[in-house]
RNA sequence: GGCGUUAUAGCUCAGUUGGUUAGAGCGAACGACUCAUAAUCGUUAGGUCGGUGGUUCAAGUCCACCUAACGCCA
């Protein structure tokens, strides 16, 4: 029986490359599930795209000089090339300015409206003349109060650490700026009463068992802390953003005002799939209404823990909140930060390895194997160039890419670029099935669940099985008295490579594509029967001995990566 | 200050609902093999499971307190 799978990756926002960490909590082992999935013959709709609206957008674009609707149309092209670099397989990379979502977004608005979950609010703003505009908390620097330093943020001091009011701040300026002609101006906007909704997620959020506890106690913290679920914002006095409307109509007294990027950017999620209906003439509907063939889709999302309130609590507030029959979150995957070499990534220090930088010195496979087979799951998990060099090299160029090696260049040697036919499998080829048939069923109760690191250890496992099974059995020994033994030996490691490369796809897609194209088979389909699965490249079935499948990082190179990301990005 | 997560062999980590001698990979030592990217395979290495005190016939695994790191919030 095939499930329908309906995935969705954090959408990373628009200013600026991403790193490993944004990369190895989202988007990356949510390929990892989507690529399994559509391996057991599961249909899948694997959705992301970038999160558009903003004050930091519009500032990213005018320091680029650029009207901010082309910084972002040039910025999501570089994060797509990049995202398809690192072989994430989006059955749509989607925008959240795309007129789906404006249309979506409002029409969310005005049925939670119209449900009285909408509520009018005024406050008091500090507006920048020179700028002409309101100004975001963090957008207003001066003196703090507390400490004196003289770069304190409207909502925080760095310094000191002391929390702030922009109205706090000695000789208040504007960031954008340096304007100190700011007043405080009265301004209206439109809050999300989470609140009112607080007792259908908090049963909601309870009867979600088997969720990461990272997921659970973050949504229960938000949900009981203090006086519990807050009311939250969801408009700006900005720009570029969604306008606001309730549904198709104009919404009185809100004009100029668009929505808060944090109410729009997770109704993407639901665009995103329209934007792929109509570049696809796919029926997204099907994925997303419960009343239109949705209820046996399995929803999964995938995040860093940093998204975890708005996707447990106010995305889920928008869906319950409309009253309609929308699809809500089945399962949802957590990550923990990925530290580098001692201290955090950073992007607004430059600190670490962006996605750019790491495909220019390795090929994406490389970085996807460390990065999942170390994803930081359990706990906070820390890169290090070490680390990875060992990792990479033992894992993936001694035991996996040396078997593919030594087993290929062995059979031309003594047999040619065939695959033997004499001889037969007795016992020991019967345990090594046997084996490698448990080992098959645990990776893949493992991938089901997403336990990552897990899936990747059995994996290695498995490729290890190969390099254990050709030590003991010495086909090269063999051969010299029992040739046609040897044979027999060769032609079953030999059918362990396309096993090697469906297993491993989700993980190195690249090279299991190398493997499958060395073997010249395209198609080999999951080894359910494992004993029928390893005799797919019969006698006389031809064959070529692959390039190198992974070369070592040496040293050299090592010490190299490590002196040049030390300091911040250039 | 409140809350949360984490603290297990040199390193990175596993350890289901509490139950015989606490596991894996890497590193290290020794051995085997020589087909292979000087790759592989095997054996060994004995860590008071952060600390203290409890519950229990029995706790790394539950409870309390303490310590440390990290994070969220105020």
């Amino acid at each position: 029986m095939t499930t329908r799978h309906l995935i969705t990756s954090a959408i990373p926002y628009i200013n600026g490359i991403k790193h490993l960490g944004n990369l190895v909590g989202s988007q990356l082992p949510a390929d990892l599930y989507a690529r399994y999935q559509r391996a057991r013959g599961n249909e899948v709709l694997f959705l992301c795209a970038t999160d558009e609206h903003g004050t930091p957008a519009e500032l990213a674009a005018a320091k680029a000089g650029k009207p901010v609707a082309e910084y972002c149309a040039e910025m999501h092209e570089v994060q797509a090339r990049i995202a398809a670099g690192f072989g994430m397989s989006f059955d749509h990379f989607g925008r959240s300015s795309s007129p789906q979502n404006h249309a979506l977004t409002q029409h969310f608005a005005g049925k939670l409206a119209e449900n009285g979950l909408i509520r009018e609010v005024s406050e008091k703003q500090v507006y920048s003349i020179a700028d002409g505009r309101f100004l975001p908390d963090r957008y207003i620097e001066g003196t703090c109060p507390n400490c004196g330093y003289e770069k304190a943020r409207g909502d925080q001091c760095e310094n000191c650490t002391k929390q702030l009011d922009p109205t706090d701040l000695i000789e208040a300026r504007s960031a954008i700026s340096g304007s100190t002609d700011l007043e405080i101006r009265e301004t209206k906007h439109l809050y999300l009463r989470q609140s009112a909704l607080k007792d259908d997620l908090d049963a909601w959020i309870d009867s979600k068992s088997d969720w990461p506890v990272l997921t659970t106690s973050i949504a229960k913290k938000w949900l009981h802390d203090g006086d519990g679920l807050q009311d939250r914002g969801i408009t700006r006095d900005l720009d570029w953003g969604i306008p606001v409307r309730k549904g198709d109509a104009d919404w009185p007294g809100m004009e100029g005002k668009v929505f808060y990027v944090w109410f729009d950017a997770p109704i993407e999620y639901i665009a995103c799939a329209g934007e792929w209906s109509d570049a696809t003439g796919g029926d997204w509907e099907r994925w997303w209404r419960t009343d239109k063939g949705a209820d046996d889709v399995r929803y999964t999302q995938f995040m860093g823990k940093d998204n975890v309130p708005f996707h447990t609590l106010s995305f889920p507030a928008t869906i319950i909140g409309s009253g309609e029959p929308w699809k809500l979150v089945d399962h949802l995957k957590s990550f923990n930060y990925l530290n580098y070499d001692g201290g955090q990534f950073s992007t607004s220090q430059g600190r670490g390895i962006f996605m750019d930088q790491a495909l220019e010195i390795l090929p994406a496979d490389y970085w996807r194997w460390w990065l999942l087979s170390h994803a930081p799951e359990s706990s906070d998990s820390e890169f290090t160039w070490e680390n990875f060099q060992t990792s990479v090299n033992k894992d993936l160029a001694d035991v996996l890419g040396n078997f593919v090696s030594r087993i290929t260049k062995f059979c031309r040697s003594k047999f040619g670029e065939a695959v033997p036919e004499a001889g037969k499998f007795g016992p020991v080829e019967d345990a090594l099935i046997a084996d490698l048939s448990a080992r098959v069923e645990r990776y893949a109760a493992h991938m089901e669940a997403m336990e990552v690191r897990k899936s990747a250890q059995e994996l290695r496992a498995i490729w290890a099985a190969g390099n254990e099974y050709l030590q003991a059995q010495a086909p090269w020994s063999t051969f010299k008295t029992d040739p046609d033994t040897a044979a027999a030996q060769t032609r079953l490691a030999l059918n362990l490579i396309p096993l090697y490369a469906v297993l491993s796809a989700p993980f190195i897609p690249d090279a299991a594509a190398k493997m499958l194209t060395a073997m010249k088979i395209t198609d080999t389909g999951w080894p359910d029967e494992l004993a029928s699965f390893l005799q797919q490249l019969g006698p006389g079935h031809p064959f070529e001995v692959p390039e190198v499948l992974f070369a070592k990082i040496s040293d050299e190179d090592r010490e190299a990566w490590a002196a040049r990301f030390a300091g911040a990005r250039a």
